[in-house]
DNA sequence: CCTGTAATTCACCATTCGGTGAATTATTCG
DNA sequence: CGAATAATTCACCGAATGGTGAATTACAGG
């Protein structure tokens, strides 16, 4: 019984590896685009072009798959910071490189500011429960204790900077900007994503970061309480 | 018919004023707690004491409620923002001032942070229907672009300094930290909301902010493309 | 005390959503 | 080819969820 209209049903030429992926890259967006509670499974089904039953069939529910996602995310900036190579720039220079890199790496991969901030709603829930990530601990880090090291021997940086909180301030300084482009464009009325602006942006960025890490002449700065 | 228990429901008061503002501080909970689209309207009716209905007789629906927290938290800011006479400080001062500010106004109220992360998902839409937000356009800025005048003039600060790009900086510093504290935390495995690394932090940021705005001797930084 | 109305409760609905059991079909392998 | 199995579809569910119409009650003013 039941002939289906015969025309119209393509179906699905059958590849695991590729039907996984394209869920992936659909759930990436939606989760993107709406949140972990906003994201609907019919609707990562539909951009994905898949029954939605395909999702449970690769991926446990809604929190596997987030989780599967943030991994991806986090992957692929681990897999991008490894082709910075820090330890081959001048000290400076390599501050500098990071900061263009952050800058360029977040504006390039949106889905990493709204999947951590989801995951950030959810006080990390996923990312604890995640070896994988946990692992990922980046290198980064010990790259950046290296120049950092290397910059105070020569006198080229400042002492006493701690790699972590440099860190966290290169990266809030892209991060703020670009994740509450919405609000801040709509108060100061301008377009935060303009190709001046973002230059701008860079610009400063840059001059802040370089400003608290290069060494003064003299003039020591004093630690509040 | 129907004898309700009788000794059990206590009626609440009528009092319109007291109702509204449980419901707004109820919802403004369940927002931070949840984003907006995790947000429940029968939890915000739990959380405030209160029948679901009346969320509907007090607000027209969920985004006018958001909207209505959105509104108060922004109201509160540049109340608060008021009291900080920038003006009245030296140069230096003042920007130390104006960054302690922003880090324990945040870590006083996080559901500032959490709200607006909710409505930059939303691409702002709520805070561009809202006319009062728009009006409450920061005077901080102006102030800030006096102390940027002043301390020019008195060559303590360094010239060509953006006053919006230096407040996002300032912004952006504490609000990653804070607002990423929980994947921050799981990943360099340490509790960021400890008392001497929230204190650290301060430090940091300040250092950070100081290094870049206090004038150089002589060293000027290259501007890079 | 009485009455009008503002504030509150109650019962209910249509829809959406994450998720599932079982059938079905394509593909692989013997 | 024929059977086994991996991949996909189909039909359906129970629980939430945002929202509502209408009744009800506390309270202020006369």
């Amino acid at each position: 019984m039941t002939a289906k209209a015969a025309n119209v049903v393509e179906f699905r030429s059958r590849d695991a590896d590729r039907t996984r992926e394209e869920i992936l890259r659909a759930a990436t967006a939606e989760f993107t685009d709406h949140g972990l509670m906003g994201a609907r499974i019919e609707a990562i089904a539909e951009r994905a072009g898949v029954n939605k039953k395909l999702i449970y069939y690769y991926f446990a529910g809604k929190d596997e798959l987030f989780l599967a996602v943030l991994e991806q995310s986090y992957a692929d900036i681990r897999a991008a910071e490894q082709e910075l190579h820090l330890e081959a720039l001048a000290p400076v220079e390599a501050i500098r490189a990071l900061v263009a890199f952050t800058w360029r790496h977040y504006l390039a991969h949106p889905e990493f500011l709204s999947l951590l901030a989801s995951e950030n709603m959810h006080r990390a829930g996923h990312l604890k429960r995640s070896g994988r990530i946990r692992e990922m601990n980046s290198p980064l880090i010990e790259a950046l204790v290296g120049v950092l090291a290397r910059g105070q021997a020569s006198a080229e940086l400042r002492s006493g900077i701690d790699a972590m909180q440099l860190y966290i301030s290169i990266a809030g300084l892209a991060w703020f900007y670009l994740s509450n482009k919405h609000t801040l464009g709509a108060i100061f009325g301008s377009d935060l994503m303009a190709p001046a602006a973002r230059d701008e942006r860079l610009c400063h960025m840059t001059d802040v970061i370089l400003g608290y890490v290069v060494a003064r002449p003299a003039v020591p700065t004093r630690r509040q309480r």
